[in-house]
DNA sequence: GATGAATGAGGATTCATTCAT
DNA sequence: AATGAATGAATCCTCATTCAT
């Protein structure tokens, strides 16, 4: 039996092991056209093994989105903090998504485009997850504002989803792309309009 | 054209109500829970009559997106054909896109969430009519560029991506929230900001 | 395997055929044992086919049971209407019950054993057709009570569920006896312990 | 962790102890039902010592009826021996079999429904346990009839499976009761109603 | 063109049983 | 003896699509 380095390792994690198969699979072939027991050949694990870990099919999509998104929250805010400066922090969030994203194509497919399918879906994450990122994004623009830094007039939080929907649009445009480049070397470009579009 | 606003019209052209009905059940419970039989009935006719005018399911939706897209390519070129200035094209543009989608929410539900379903979907549209979209702004930008209305250090198609990405942003933003407002009467402020980042 | 007359009719009414079919399937490996595919070819229809007339696998147990029972009660009915005389018509009951499950093995099998799954099953019927059938035969108790033919001191309803408890095991020990015996050749025999044990 | 007196007791014999907590989880949600991870939880051991003291799930079943069974018999025979006259004997029987499921719910809804579940299962007992207590019935008639106390015209044998018939209606009739009652108390009239009938 | 009864392939999930510890 | 994590076979039901009428 060669279990060679690729493919389904045997030992280690198996929560981890069937979360990156999961991703890797969902990114591939869609969270719909996914086959369970694919996972888990995928992970090296036997079909009923993923559900001694997670409820059910969806709940390693949510699984997938939750941990990801909390440990992003988690880095912005560790990246964040060590920034002087309004428009920095601005600067800073928008490398740190193109950079994160950019560095893990199918984590990026699966937050892009998996975690779409359904309304119900969406709310979930825009209430928690993303709200909260828009809340950083939103407290900036507010500091900076009051700072006089960035223009009063500007509503905070359109500004927020706005530099979202840029970014969001960057990665999925960089997930369809079929030329492959390096999604990070657009943040210096993305943040030099945007902050000129904030500047006072 | 009884065409009413409501239910199963009972006569009247068959295609078009099959498409509107499929808009408004997809937007209700989702394109992979929804029913053939389901938009059947919603459109007052026989399960079979469908594939008299649609390939499969996923022709619905395809066809749904297709349709909507063209004619709002033409109207949008039609706005566009009759605004000089290029600032002001980019703020007229913003008013289409927010006008359009703000009116059918339906509609809306189905292009910001149903359609995004696979790679492959999104990858279909993204080289169509996305495409032509952002050609039409990039377009705009480079023409103002070129007349020293907006800065020349941007780059346009990344300029359109965002605009694009911003507007995309609110429209879900809108589909999902829990307060019913205008998204149309965001369009100004959105449109200050852009163009603000976009002047030289 | 002499597949005669029997199997797979090609016409005639699919919920029949569908009803005999599980009738004989469930009499022969039992309910839990019994695929639903398995049904659905021995009635010669689409595994699908079977779901367009029933709810699911245990709707098919419930109403063979139901609809059994029912032309059952009927016809008992029937011919208690023209019997006269109190100890004849606990005859005609017993007579009744003998020759009609002695005369479909598949049908008495399912309703002596297949149905008798789970507490829950038994209450379903115990609350309704058999109450119903018990009430027929108490009644029947209390009017020659009332006329003096049978003994005073009996309870009716103790009575009842004694003679459908005797009938009741008579029929479960011809299922399972590996002798082929004439079921309603024991009518008589019967009756005539239970008429004793009536008589004033 | 605190085990308190109350539920899975950590100490005694655990053969005992599943087998309880079998016909306890049987009797509660039926065979098929139930899992044998709650048994396993129910008797305070890990699934996997089940099968050190039985082959699988099926034969828990088996093996309560069995043991219950054998006691039963050996019971009876007990009670039988200290009684003389034929017709006392038969009210014993009736008395005891009364008494003993009268006291045990849960068993009794495990002997009258569980292990009802198929064919194979009820041959299995009717030939063994069953005709066993059949024949203790029967020969009981047939001694009662040579001594003159009974009707010679009755079939020992049909009388035999009309008592064991009426008995088993009663104990079923008693497990489906909403109301609470005392099943033992309706020994001496089933008795005497059986009596009536045997005697000459 | 219209119908809708019939089809049958396809998959998530459960759970009895095993066996390395 | 006892454990309980892991296994993977096994099946009911759904639903897009067809086609005889």
């Amino acid at each position: 039996m060669t279990e060679l380095v690729e493919a389904p390792p045997r030992s280690g994690n198996k929560r981890a092991r069937i979360l990156r198969a999961a991703t890797d699979v969902f990114a591939q072939v869609g969270y719909f056209n996914a086959r369970v027991s694919q996972v888990a050949k995928a992970a090296g694990v036997a079909d009923g093994t993923i559900y001694l870990y997670f409820q059910n099919k969806e709940d390693l999509l949510i699984t997938i989105f939750r941990e990801h998104a909390q440990s992003y929250l988690v880095s912005l805010e560790g990246e964040l903090s060590g920034v002087t400066g309004w428009g920095e922090r601005i600067r800073c969030a928008i490398r740190h998504h193109l950079t994160t994203l950019g560095s893990d194509r199918a984590l990026a497919v699966v937050s892009q485009v998996e975690l779409r399918h359904t309304l119900k879906f969406m709310s979930l994450f825009s209430q928690a997850e993303v709200a909260e990122y828009l809340n950083i994004l939103r407290h900036t623009v507010e500091r900076g504002q009051a700072e006089g830094a960035f223009r009063a007039s500007l509503h905070p939080q359109l500004v927020a989803k706005s530099i979202f929907g840029i970014l969001d649009e960057l990665v999925t445009s960089w997930i369809l792309s079929e030329k492959e480049y390096d999604l990070a070397a657009q943040a210096s470009h993305v943040a030099d309009f945007v902050l000129h579009g904030l500047m006072a």
